[in-house]
DNA sequence: AATGAATGAGAGTTCATTCAT
DNA sequence: TATGAATGAACTCTCATTCAT
């Protein structure tokens, strides 16, 4: 099974969802991008489901692992916030088809193959959740609702999946950098991050890692 | 021509095509949700996009109705962004399912229905863009990329209509309160306002009203 | 729901399914037998399983009713499988698309639907064991493996399926005289049915009737 | 062209084609029974109707073959008769997916194709028909219509591939005589075979013959 | 106001088969 | 000998929509 041309069906599909939604997204749509017959198609995917989960739980796991080494050895509550914004700003703008998909396809999945992604999700919101309560615990962050702002920032967070372009006047270590200011102020940490940019560099270096 | 059958058409609409998406959502699904056969269906709809088409201006043109009614006479732009803020939580929470369409179903529109209804969100948009760029110019805000805030929290204020339930813990009018300190906070405002209560009384009162 | 169109839809799987088989009878020949679209099809049938189901239920509840009919009243095991073997014969030469679809395509079924369906040929075909049964009990017949027996005889008389025409040179109340000394014949019974043609017109009689 | 893996293709279609149908059974369902992949298929056959002709013809051949063999210098035609029944019996049962695929899947040839494979079959029923009417012209057989005894009684003994199993509670033999038995008795024959078991074994030694 | 009947187009998926390697 | 890759045609079934009643 050609690995390049496997390739091309998943960055088709991700194209597509990304812009024309699950449903919205034909099996000939997705075969013409990919540049092969409808029937060829199913050489590099099982159903259109299974390509969707597919493409939804490479992105998390990869997320995933990048947070795990993003958070390794760091401590301070705030610290992990501003890794996480950084790691999930970023993701967000460099994979920015990929995490639409993962963001607003989830409704598209069966009953069945939902709970897995779901899982990988919460997982990942939950290292989110957990840095905002000890922050607040440690008296660090300043929010009277720790689960509504998790939600608030995330969404915030995510939204730049919608219209971040790599042509625009903002460079993306200025805009994750804009971003953990944002948060920080939201949550009502008295920015005192050292250099916000470090961290932005952090992430840079293990969202680039092999 | 029915007005109440009318209504639980668009009510049904409302309710499938936040829940599956415009594609997701079959002729044959909204019929069973409002109780008619999908030949009847189309004595109260044109087509199905235009049934979205309408959804949506009417949801838009209300919103921005209120906005115009809550603004008039605000100066303050940190008194202005407050209403904003507040308008849009309470909207995206009560009309939590006509706004995820409204938000999330755009793309499904024709190219040659989408430019008036993305004009109307710009339109809105705009009275958001307009506020922070004055806050800004006076002084009374801090951030570094007027634009990317709007984007920012725009998003943030919107995704309230993803988790919630009336339900749940925490009043509206708290939420409501929330959403505006983090916003605040995430521009970089000293949260003086007087009452943040204050303004989500206001905005109660105006969209409340007939 | 037109009654005549669904017949004839009926009509055209009979046919279809008896000369070509259910998995090769597309459900474009279906429609086209029937003179419709293949989307109107599906105004009168659920699925094509439903339809094959549909039709071999009918058929064997009918059988299962006109046995029930011949068989009461008539204590003599003899006189009991005459009976059968002529209910059977004609109806399998009065209706042989019917019972070729019901005898040969059992197996098209799905797992979960065969049950059923398979549940009323046993109940049809234990009137035969049990009247085969008696008779060899009774000192009537003599045949060493009376299950064997059923099992042949059954094929035997379902085989008239295959090449019965009513243009033939034998009339059909010769037929099943003829299958009734056969049949007797080889379960050893001396053929002493005072006239094997009064079954026959029996038969005739419970099959015609409302 | 390994001989064993052309076997292990015939077999595995032989198997398939009995239970789910030719046209139930794809090229992949082949594939998989033989252990190949769906290309390799074709270095062991022509098209999927080649090997169904091709096992059609080799089945037919041979018991035309051993009919031959076993009908040789026997002038009397109630032996003949016998050894038909017992021939096609335990054919029937030996080799009962073979059969049933003989049996049961000569509307899948195409048109052209059907020709030569129904021209085999006749010639063997021919076989029986000549049986059955110097039987009857020679007083030995009571049957008013011979043709359709041979329809009949070829149906009854060829049903025996639809339930014979080798662990059932009857021995072969006595099967095969027992079938004799009753097709000796629908044909009105006193059953004077001296030894109905000495045909048995007769069969038995020719169809094991190299 | 309401619907059964109808349909062309298209949905996702599998078909039998070929061919370069 | 064996197979991954490829495909046009076909599969069953659903789509949004129309129309006569």
């Amino acid at each position: 099974m050609s690995e390049t041309t496997e390739r091309r069906v998943r960055q088709a599909a991700i194209e597509l969802f990304a812009t024309r939604g699950f449903h919205g997204t034909g099996i000939r749509d997705l075969a013409e991008a990919a540049g092969l017959s409808s029937a060829t198609l199913y050489h590099y995917m099982g159903t259109k489901e299974d390509l969707l989960a597919s493409i939804m739980r490479v992105s998390l796991e990869r997320v995933l692992d990048n947070a795990a080494r993003l958070l390794a050895d760091v401590t301070s509550p705030v610290e992990r916030i501003a890794r996480l914004i950084a790691l999930h700003v970023m993701t967000h703008a460099e994979q920015k088809l990929e995490t639409r998909v993962v963001d607003g396809e989830i409704r598209a999945l069966s009953e069945s193959r939902r709970p897995e992604i779901v899982a990988l999700r919460d997982q990942y919101e939950d290292l989110w959740q957990d840095a905002i309560d000890t922050g607040c615990r440690e008296g660090l962050l300043r929010t009277s609702a720790p689960r509504v702002a998790r939600l608030a920032l995330l969404e915030m967070c995510s939204g730049i999946s919608h219209w971040y372009s790599a042509d625009g006047p903002l460079k993306l270590d200025d805009l994750a950098a804009h971003y953990i200011e944002m948060a920080l102020g939201a949550l009502g940490a008295n920015c005192s991050i050292e250099s916000v940019h470090s961290v932005v560099i952090d992430v840079q270096a293990v969202t680039r890692a092999p």
